[in-house]
DNA sequence: AATATTTTATAGCCTTGGCTTCATTTGTGT
DNA sequence: ACACAAATGAAGCCAAGGCTATAAAATATT
């Protein structure tokens, strides 16, 4: 029964939507790390696991874990008891995240959200935000800016 | 040496902003399914497991998966080989999502974002969007219709 | 009614990103 | 120089969220 209700197949809503967000989410602590690795040898000098741990609210075999993701990607170097550093490809992908972290807080203050809350939203929004959004979000800033 | 470079501690600098990113992560994809099973079941009557799976963009023993926790977690039922159901606390979790996700596309078209990009970003970028910030951006949408 | 197809379930594997616990190394302070 | 504290590393556990392959149930077709 009610073969005309269902008989349709299912609308093809694009499943890439999903598959797209889980790719992104997959890129996320690459980029969390990287920038904060980078913070860290700006601020300090070196960034040592422990800081590294802290700071991303984990415990330090977790960050050590990432880390090594990160040598594996290419992204960081590491010797044995020193301290991480990136690699050239790592400080450009710091440098972006950071930039789109900054453009993204701005955004969100731009149209009303208390910047603190700016600040914590930012953090999961901000490895979902395509470069097309992103220069739109330029764009915004630019001509609020300018009025 | 650079003894006054590093000595200071590492600037406490909250760990919560990741804390808070990775819970809100946790969260995804029960409320992805959550939706997608509601949206199933206005369009075609029943939620199935084929379904489900082909819209997410993932092979049925992960959507079964994800249903698992789902009825773990008290947001739907479901009895061997028959359809998935929500709980109303489900079929509430629906429909929030759905709210959020339309303000979210709205908020980025209105700020300009092309909106076959809006769609897209806003499907990972939704999860993260506190409901500060929620409201923040209904307030700006009213404010931008009124004018 | 018997058979074929489709759907669902189950088992098992992999990776990621958390964790704890224990061993080792480094670096500090006496 | 030695002893102790702090930092790093290594091993192993867990849950989540993917997957493939296989089995069983439900539905459709002849």
């Amino acid at each position: 029964m009610t073969k005309d209700a269902e008989g349709a197949a299912p609308p093809p809503i694009q499943p890439e939507r999903f598959q797209q967000a889980r790719a992104a989410q997959a890129m996320a602590i690459l980029e969390d790390y990287a920038e904060m690795i980078s913070d860290l040898i700006e601020e300090m000098g070196e960034a040592r696991i422990t800081d590294i741990a802290s700071r991303m609210g984990v415990t330090h075999p977790t960050a050590t874990k990432a880390v090594a993701r990160l040598k594996r990607e290419g992204l960081a170097v590491s010797r044995p008891y020193r301290g991480v550093f990136l690699t050239d490809e790592g400080a450009e992908l710091a440098d972006r995240v950071r930039a789109r972290h900054r453009t993204v807080v701005d955004l969100l203050v731009a149209v009303g959200v208390p910047p603190e809350t700016a600040e914590m939203d930012a953090e999961g929004l901000e490895h979902h935000v395509s470069e097309v959004t992103l220069k739109a979000f330029e764009r915004y800033l630019d001509a609020a800016a300018a009025k």
